[in-house]
DNA sequence: AACCGTAACGAAAACGTTTGCAATATAAAA
DNA sequence: TTTTATATTGCAAACGTTTTCGTTACGGTT
């Protein structure tokens, strides 16, 4: 048959003592005699005592569960920093909630509302693409819910967040593409209106003026789904042009995968003919043919330290102290492979 | 200033009623005047009331959340599987709580031991391959915490468990290289004991006899981490046999990437000289070059229908009924690329 | 003998729900 | 008019903790 959890009250009982001293035992309050308080350790062991969790978080108001919003699990980033974030919080005492927005803004609306009714101490948010309107935030930080946001964050907010340096790792793509002896080079971007996307275009126009090369608006590619297909047909449409280009920057391993499928479908030679370098550092980037250059992110890192700062917030709101709000910049690593290295270093 | 959370108790005095009332009128409860309940629905709307899922939880002895074991988060099948069990999770009104144990007796245990304490309704679990002792499980069992075991399970333990049918695949693996011409097949196989591997090189052994070819023993190699670097040493190792193989079948897709680098290195043409299939069809296998064969494992299945399972005994237990615990086996699906092709299909 | 300080413990309220039971009001039946 | 059935509602306990505020007992001081 099913044996009950055994409660504070039964060791109480089996003890003769009141509910009140077990739980001063057992949170090592001052007043209780040694020896009362060794008894009920003694006994909690034996019986196999474990403290409801709900009783607890009702009790104190706060329920030790931090949401994460991702946009999708099963990608390696997001995943990596899954994990960044569930190593701290599960050192720290805290559960993980996860919700996956799909990059669907009233997804995110939902699941973001679901998880406040889920009473989470916290919530970590990479926002999905197309989201412009922040009121479902907004809600948290009225209840003093904080809010960390990561990869994916917006001037609109005033919380704590956590970015990459996508400007400067952008810069260094391009920088190093140019390095190699590239003298056109293609950006395929981000969707518009994404911070993200523009700081890397940011970056690599800047590299380009650095260097005093033109910044050709022919070379610039849009995305909108940020994927395999798009990173191909823009590859075609590139080869198409009067003066193609000798290298690309995609704006990630996942396109830049998509490009050299049609670089080696058109028989283009990479890195000779054209050089590519993503940005992102997936797994799959290292083990293609030729192994893709591309820009580190540091996903588990991301993670870590959101979940920090996270936490630490909402330890300051639960002892009433102020919190001052401050934006983690994570530094980015170029990671040189086969695609882009033309000359030997 | 923080503004505390609505309870029943904020809308029962603003009406006028009592909070017995006002939570009948918002669980729909049959005795409640039409007129009170409309009035109630109407202010719990305005005012945002959302139940405190603690509190209801504690008075139902429930939790709502199901424990998930896994041995990796950051790894495609795995990550699949999350999604699968968050899909139907959320969808039947449950929450995920995760760990990682990766590949780690000790750490599972513990992780074991810290979902128990979280008190979650349900554990799924995929045990680390290093697991042979299954009495941190059996504890759940004793409480009348029904489990559904995954992808890596026992029978030492009679439970729910959902897996897929390693042995067909792995057969129908080695069966195509074998219709594919080759006659020297190798198998890179997985941990001894752990019943995947096993009844994989099984297959693989079933689907030579059929074809009357020799099973070698020279031909079948070990693996302990099941990493890229084992599938890289085990090619060099057939490679320098007098008489090397013709066709290599990996356990697992990541093996089988680290048997084309070396075949890649070796100047060894994939698939003419040596035809290559995994097991798993990772992502990263279907962007390769060349494109890697392998056999396809439901992830996102098998995360849904272990969830659906598990949930299904949650709620048969809460309902005192009898549970009958089933093994679901699901089919996999041969996925041909070019890493094996050698004949037009 | 009256008082006080302190150590050790218990009683009970509180957290926000749900729910069995009792209570009231209203309408129908006698 | 009284009785009875029915429709609404409220009371209070319960879930397992934590914590405030007492209470008791006892040794030592005046």
């Amino acid at each position: 048959m099913k044996q009950q959890p055994v409660t504070l009250k039964d060791i109480a009982a089996k003890l003769g003592v009141s509910v009140a001293t077990v739980s001063r035992a057992l949170r090592g309050y001052p007043d209780i005699r040694p020896e009362t308080k060794e008894a009920v350790l003694e006994l909690a062991e034996e019986m196999r005592y474990r403290p409801n969790p709900l009783a607890m978080n009702l009790r104190k108001n706060q329920s030790n569960i931090i949401g994460l919003m991702i946009p999708e699990v099963v990608h390696h980033f997001f995943s990596s920093i899954i994990e960044g974030v569930m190593e701290i919080a599960e050192e720290q005492g805290y559960t993980v909630m996860i919700c996956q927005s799909n990059e669907d803004f009233e997804r995110e609306r939902r699941d973001v509302g679901m998880l406040l009714s889920a009473r989470v101490d916290g919530l970590l948010i990479s926002h999905a693409n197309s989201t412009t309107d922040f009121a479902h935030l907004q809600e948290y930080l009225d209840l003093g819910i904080p809010i960390v946001m990561y990869d994916k964050v917006t001037d609109d907010l005033d919380v704590s967040k956590v970015v990459v340096d996508d400007y400067q790792g952008s810069f260094q793509a391009t920088e190093h593409l140019i390095v190699q002896g590239c003298t056109r080079i293609a950006h395929i971007r981000g969707p518009q209106g994404v911070k993200n996307a523009e700081e890397r275009l940011e970056g690599y126009k800047d590299a380009l003026l650095k260097h005093h090369l033109p910044v050709d608006e022919e070379l610039i590619k849009n995305t909108y789904r940020v994927d395999l297909a798009e990173g191909a047909t823009a590859t075609s449409e590139l080869l198409s042009l009067p003066h193609p280009p000798d290298g690309i920057y995609a704006v990630t391993d996942l396109v830049a995968l998509g490009v050299m499928q049609t670089l080696r479908e058109s028989g283009i030679s990479v890195p000779n003919q054209m050089a590519v370098i993503g940005f992102s550092n997936w797994f799959v980037s290292s083990v293609v043919d030729p192994p893709l250059s591309t820009v580190h992110q540091p996903g588990t890192e991301i993670g870590k330290t959101a979940t920090t700062m996270l936490i630490n917030e909402i330890r300051l709101g639960q002892a009433d102290q102020s919190v001052v709000h401050e934006t983690r910049v994570l530094n980015t690593r170029l990671v040189v492979r086969d695609s882009s290295k033309r000359k030997r270093g």
